[in-house]
RNA sequence: GCCGGGAUGGCGGAACUGGUAGACGCGCUGGACUCAAAAUCCAGUAGUGGUGACACUGUGGGAGUUCGAUUCUCCCUCCCGGCACCA
């Protein structure tokens, strides 16, 4: 063994000898108890950045302590291959998007064997190839005969000057994000995923998920948002068509005094043909991008139509207006408004001086001061005709009985879900399987003909995507009728891509099905890692596709993933400069010397290349679009990989978000010396009499003698049960609160206290040598590397990474007495040492004896004494 | 705007079920070793007062429950994630 610890040696050795031996192909055998755990795969995006090297080491920490506790492993590795980025990549470098991506994954892939992460490189697969996503056209064309996939009108963010449509990310402040121009909302007809027939299941079966971190099911049920109430249908004045909506407060709807629509809707469109200043307010709604958060924080603004709805129960005439804050696709686009009852409504009413008509009191008779907010809680009905007098809860009922036996509405369970708008008006994706037929209308693309592959080596000059003036792609006979036809230009949403990927991890290999009977034998995922920010979209359409893939027969769980790791975010802060007009340019925090206070908070920083100044901006997720990255190469080539895991895994709880910052580092660092010379110490001091090597040469054979628990004294006692303490601490931290952080912390005074014991007999030598093995297989997950090397030094024949997680020796955990706290009203005054079976009046008695103790008593008045078995003893008094 | 989180020394964090606030590490200060430096080792390190024993204050802000609150409840501030076309 070598005295000084070489980081790159020992980790080259360690992963060549996992190579040779092929330690990570894992085979099914349904003997054996299966762990299949996943980290959710990588965009490849050019380069690992910290969140990755957490996320990945996460990952592999898991997997490997799963390994040592005797599990059938499965850990692999792929990328999430299609996307944005590549497209953007190929405008700014003039690069093919295929080309880019490919190179990324290259250089990606050797990154992730630097690491050492225990990956199964033989089922290794890109989502942009024809052979994966050819068995997600073959799914959606199955799911088409099925009825839950269909075509539907839909908006888009569209830049009316670039003629091209542009994500959410693109669109910045309303505008298209390079030329500036307003974004328009544009309805196209899209494919859509009926995620909607699953809403129910996918409710229930969050219930099921214990292994899932209680906020992520919270989002997720608040996401579907399933509410009970009625569905309405007003009259319309002169129109024969009704005007349908939902409302969740069947019980205000006598209380309704006018209707709003959103701008698409067809009576808004019909009223703004005669309409010329309600026309120009349609227009002016367009400028608003698609998503909620724009749709929510704008000013909410609407005009009256002109027409008039009528009341299901009353008759009233009441005014139709258009609200931009109603949109077409939530719902029926319409809503009917309480002002008295709803905070939105009631604002809206005084803004536009529409009546207010209370039909709701407080059940406490309390008053209801409606010209300061709206009273929005349940209460009683008054002025409601037959219903006045009922309680809300009791009204809902009835009033929706009363619509159901007139033909008017009936009761109705809602969802906030939406169906899953797939269609992407994009190059780099997976073809839409669906040829459009002039005649037939769309037609699937049969199975022989699939894979329908995207052709790769393309010119991309930025203006919409090229396999649309591609006529050789698109042009085909319609496989029903033959005659000429056109193919889908469209492709999927990336979401499709890694909705199924880890299915399909379990039988890469198949060129005839798309799963086979080994995803039974791994699925469900047993462990799934990755970040928060995937916690509604991801993570739901995973689910979604799972239990579509079990209603085909593909797969028999209901559910993939049973136990859930969501990590919190590496953050970091941004920087930028400011572009000529106005747009954030942003710099890598790599690229930049920074300057500190001396509290060491960030004050400033100037741009290496040019020596001037950027801005600070925010702290944020590290993002590609963000440029705040931190590159891990430097690290890992300074350092080492050990030291890289090592401090990712301590810096913080995996749960909570990381700000990175490169202090630190070097303590993990110091960290490996120092258990590197503690075994070289231990090691050369020489072997057992059995071990007969005087020589030095290389051996086989123990390194200490057997330990002899009976033989040990006090100090070796003491340090047996620090030992066995560390043990059963760490266990527990690894297995059920994964808190690698407090396990790391636990080890390093474990071995702060190794370092304190020098006792070079035989029996102190043979309690070290238990200690020191135990400490290489508690580190093995997080620095497997040296792990490695220190377990051969130790004198194992065997890897570390076939040992077996020590058992804690019970009795090794036994000690005679105990110490107590002593409080006086709360606070510490004392410490007192009790014996492990002490009785309560002892313990008080010790307690009160105490001298600090009974400075503080002093004269006063006991009141009572609280005992709490093996913490403290807190005296009240007056 | 809505949904979900977070805030503890100079810094990252610990305190697991309401029971010793600050484990472990970084940084810093002093010392040892060295011609010197680096590395390493030893000691100290929440703030204030005190030579010291020790005392008081202290977990974003305000209230409350409790013998006892970083932990539970209510209100507020700021920060982060998501909001359906970034992945």
């Amino acid at each position: 063994m070598d005295e000084i610890y070489h980081a790159a040696r020992v980790e080259s050795d360690a992963q060549s000898f996992w190579d040779r031996h092929q330690c990570f192909a894992a085979k099914d055998d349904p003997t054996r108890e299966k762990y299949y755990c996943l980290a959710m795969f990588p965009y490849p995006s050019g380069k690992l950045h910290m969140g990755h090297v957490r996320n990945y080491t996460l990952g592999d920490v898991m997997a490997r302590f799963a390994r040592l506790r005797g599990k059938n492993v499965l850990q692999p590795m792929g990328w999430d291959a299609f996307g944005l980025p590549a497209e953007n990549a190929a405008i700014a470098n003039q690069v093919a998007p295929a080309q880019w991506t490919y190179a990324n994954i290259d250089h990606m892939r050797t990154q992730f064997k630097r690491l050492g992460f225990a990956y199964d490189w033989r089922r290794e697969l890109a989502t942009c190839t024809p052979q994966y996503y050819r068995w997600e056209q073959w799914l959606f064309t199955r799911l088409y005969e099925k009825g839950l996939v269909y075509k539907k009108t839909a908006p888009v963010n569209w830049c009316p000057k670039d003629l091209t449509v542009l994500a959410n990310e693109q669109v910045i402040d309303g505008r298209c994000w390079r030329c500036d121009t307003s974004v328009e909302r544009k309805e196209i007809p899209q494919w859509f995923m009926r995620i909607t027939a699953y809403a129910e299941e996918l409710l229930a079966d969050l219930n099921r998920l214990d292994g899932w971190p209680e906020q992520v099911k919270t989002m997720q049920r608040n996401w579907i948002g399933r509410s009970e109430g009625a569905e309405v249908i007003f009259g319309v004045q002169g129109k024969s068509t009704p005007l349908k909506i939902f409302t969740t407060r069947p019980d205000t709807l006598m209380g309704v005094t006018y209707m709003a629509v959103a701008p698409e809707h067809p009576l808004a469109l019909e009223a703004a043909r005669t309409n010329v200043k309600l026309a120009a307010f349609l227009a002016e709604c367009k400028h608003l991008a698609t998503t909620e958060a724009a749709l929510e924080t704008q000013e909410k603004r609407g005009m009256d139509t002109g027409m008039q709805a009528l009341h299901p129960i009353s008759g009233a005439a009441l005014p139709i207006f258009v609200a931009n804050f109603v949109l077409m696709e939530y719902g029926e686009g319409a809503v009917m408004s309480v002002p008295a009852h709803d905070q939105r409504d009631w604002e809206f009413a005084k803004k536009y001086g529409l009546p207010v008509k209370q039909v709701i009191r407080s059940a406490d008779g309390v008053d209801v001061n409606l010209g300061a907010a709206a009273f929005t809680e349940k209460g009683v009905l008054v002025d409601s005709g037959e219903f006045t007098g009922i309680p809300s809860l009791a009204a809902c009922d009835a009033i929706a009985t009363y619509l159901q036996q007139r033909a008017r509405g009936q009761k109705r369970v809602n969802f906030r879900l939406r169906d899953w708008g797939v269609s992407r008006q994009r190059y780099w994706g997976a073809p839409i399987p669906m040829i459009n037929c002039v005649k037939c209308g769309a037609v699937p693309v049969p199975d022989k003909d699939l894979p329908v592959v995207l052709p790769e080596g393309v010119a991309f000059d930025g203006v919409g995507s090229p396999i649309k003036k591609m006529p050789e792609f698109y042009r085909t006979p319609c496989p029903k009728c033959g005659a000429a036809a056109e193919r889908e230009t469209d492709t999927f949403d990336t979401f499709m891509e890694s909705s199924w990927y880890f299915a399909r991890f379990t039988c890469p290999d198949n060129t005839q099905a798309m799963l086979d009977e080994r995803a039974n034998y791994w699925l469900p995922v047993d462990q799934y890692i990755g970040g928060i920010e995937h916690a509604i979209l991801h993570l739901l359409y995973a689910r979604f596709y799972h239990k579509l893939m079990r209603d085909v027969g593909l797969v028999k769980s209901d559910e993939p993933f049973s136990h859930l790791l969501t990590q919190g975010m590496v953050v970091a802060t941004t920087l930028y400069r400011e572009g000529a007009d106005g747009k954030k340019i942003y710099v890598n925090p790599g690229d930049v010397d920074v300057s500190r206070d001396d509290r060491g908070r960030l004050v400033g920083a100037t741009l290496k290349a040019d020596g001037a100044p950027v801005l600070l901006g925010g702290v944020e997720k590290m993002s590609k679009s963000k440029n705040n990255g931190v590159d891990p190469q430097a690290l890992i080539e300074h350092y080492g990989a050990d030291t890289a895991r090592l401090f990712t895994m301590f810096a913080a709880p995996p749960e909570q978000s990381l700000e990175w910052s490169d202090a630190g580092v070097e303590g993990a660092a110091r960290f490996l010396k120092r258990l590197w010379k503690l075994v070289h110490t231990h090691v050369s001091a020489g072997r057992t009499s059995d071990g007969k090597d005087a020589g030095g040469r290389a051996m086989q054979g123990a390194i200490a003698e057997a330990l002899d628990i009976s033989a040990l004294d006090d100090t070796q006692r003491t340090l047996r049960r620090t030992l066995h303490e560390t043990l059963e601490k760490v266990t527990d931290d690894y297995a059920r609160r994964r808190t690698f952080n407090t396990a790391i912390a636990s080890v390093m005074e474990l071995i702060n206290a190794l370092y304190k014991f020098d006792d070079r007999s035989a029996q102190g030598r043979a309690l070290m040598q238990e200690a020191l093995d135990y400490v290489v297989i508690m580190l093995a997950p997080i620095v497997p590397h040296i792990s490695h090397a220190l377990w051969q030094a130790l004198g194992h024949d065997t890897a570390v990474i076939d040992a077996r997680w020590p058992s804690v020796d019970a009795s090794a955990l036994t000690r005679a007495s105990i110490e107590l706290v002593v409080q006086v009203n709360g606070k510490l005054r004392g410490r007192i040492e009790v014996a492990l079976d002490a009785k309560q009046p002892d313990i008080e008695a010790q307690a009160l004896a105490d001298e600090n103790v009974r400075r503080f008593i002093a004269d006063k008045q006991i009141k009572k004494v609280i005992v709490v078995p093996g913490k403290l003893v807190n005296v009240v008094v007056a």
